[in-house]
DNA sequence: CCCCAGGTCGTCA
DNA sequence: TGACGACATGGG
C-alpha cells in the first residue's frame, strides 16, 4: 500500500534544474517549473519556492524522508567545497558559480552500473529513452497523480532477458554488454556490496571487471552511485573538451592523453575532482562558448 | 550523405 | 601501454 509524502526543507546550495539537469542522472523530467521521478521505491516530486524545497510524492517504505535525505545528499555542506575549489583558479570560480546548485545524488548503486554502461557513446535524451523502456518492461508500477511511473529493474527482474530482447529496447551494440553484467552479478561472480568497503582504486579495479565497464563508466559509478567517491575524474569528450581548452591548449583535442588529463585534475582539484568536473561539464556543456 | 553522442572491446604492434 | 576500427541508433 502507498503513502504519501510530504517534506519541506531549507537548504542552500539546490537548485532542481542544476541538480537534475547536469547530466548524473536519467530519470527525472520537468513540467512546471517542477521535477519528478523516480529513485528506489519512491516517484517524487521536487519543486523549490524561494529558498524551501519542496518534496511530494509516494512511496511504499516507511523511511521515505531519511531516503530522500541520503539520496538528496542533504547532510553536506557543498558551500565549503564550492569554496574551495574556488579558490584554485577562476575558470573553476565561474563553473561553481554557474552549477551552483549541484548536488551529487546518491544513486542506487546498480541503477547506476546499468545505466552508464547504456551511456557509452549514447547520447543523453536516447540514454534516458533506453532506461525507461527497460524500466516500463521489467520494472515494478507504482502509481502517482494519474500517471504510472516504473522503478529500475533488479538483477532478480532481469534474470531472463535474452540479448535480443535488449536489442529491441534499443540499447544497439550494447545489448551483450548488458546482458553479461547481469548475468555476473546474478551468478554471483560479481558482489555488488563489497564495493562499499572498499578504497576508491579498488573498487575502481573491480568495476573494470563488469562488462561494459571501463575507466569513464567506472568513474560515473564511483562519483554519482551511494559508493560516492569524490575523488574520480570521469573523463568523457566534454571534460575532455573543457580541460584542453581551459589548461591544456593543444590544437588536436583527440591527441590529449587522458593521464595528462588525470594529472591535472589531481592538481589542481584533489580530493574533490569529482564534483569538480562535475561543474566543469555542466557549465561547458550548456554553455557553448566557442 | 555526413558527423556526433557522458566509450568499450578486441586486436595488433 | 598505445593506437585503431567496429559497434546500433537517432538527431542535426
Amino acid at each position: 500500500m502507498s503513502k504519501e509524502i510530504y517534506y519541506e526543507v531549507n537548504t542552500d546550495s539546490f537548485e532542481p534544474r542544476d541538480i537534475f539537469e547536469c547530466g548524473q542522472c536519467f530519470r527525472w523530467n520537468v513540467e512546471k517549473n517542477s521535477y519528478t521521478g523516480i529513485f528506489d521505491d519512491i516517484v517524487l516530486n521536487v519543486k523549490k519556492e524561494d529558498s524551501k524545497i519542496i518534496f511530494s510524492g509516494v512511496t511504499e517504505s516507511d523511511d521515505a524522508v531519511e531516503k530522500i535525505r541520503k539520496y538528496f545528499d542533504l547532510d553536506r555542506d557543498y558551500n565549503s567545497i564550492k569554496t574551495r575549489l574556488s579558490k584554485t583558479d577562476k575558470n573553476m570560480k565561474i563553473a561553481t558559480e554557474y552549477g551552483s546548485g549541484i548536488r551529487i545524488l546518491n544513486q542506487n548503486l546498480w541503477e547506476t552500473i546499468i545505466s552508464f554502461i547504456i551511456s557509452a557513446n549514447n547520447n543523453i535524451p536516447r540514454i534516458k529513452g533506453i532506461i525507461e523502456r527497460l524500466s516500463e518492461k521489467y520494472g515494478r508500477p507504482i502509481e502517482y497523480s494519474n500517471k504510472t511511473y516504473y522503478t529500475f529493474p533488479t538483477p532478480e527482474e532481469l534474470k531472463d532477458v535474452e540479448v535480443e530482447d535488449y536489442r529491441k529496447l534499443g540499447l544497439g551494440f550494447r545489448d551483450v554488454r548488458l546482458y553479461e553484467t547481469v548475468k555476473m552479478v546474478n551468478d554471483g561472480a560479481f558482489h555488488l556490496d563489497e564495493l562499499y568497503n572498499k578504497p576508491t582504486k579498488e573498487a575502481y579495479e573491480e568495476l573494470l571487471k563488469l562488462s561494459g565497464v571501463g575507466p569513464k563508466v567506472a568513474n560515473c559509478i564511483l562519483l554519482f552511485s551511494d559508493l560516492k567517491r569524490f575523488d574520480v575524474f570521469p573523463i568523457d569528450v566534454w571534460v575532455r573538451r573543457v580541460i584542453n581548452d581551459l589548461y591544456i591548449k593543444n590544437e588536436n583535442e583527440k591527441k590529449v592523453k587522458n593521464s595528462d588529463i588525470q594529472k591535472i585534475a589531481d592538481e589542481k582539484f584533489g580530493k574533490y575532482q569529482g564534483l569538480a568536473q562535475q561543474y566543469l561539464f555542466y557549465w561547458r556543456r550548456e554553455l557553448t562558448w566557442l
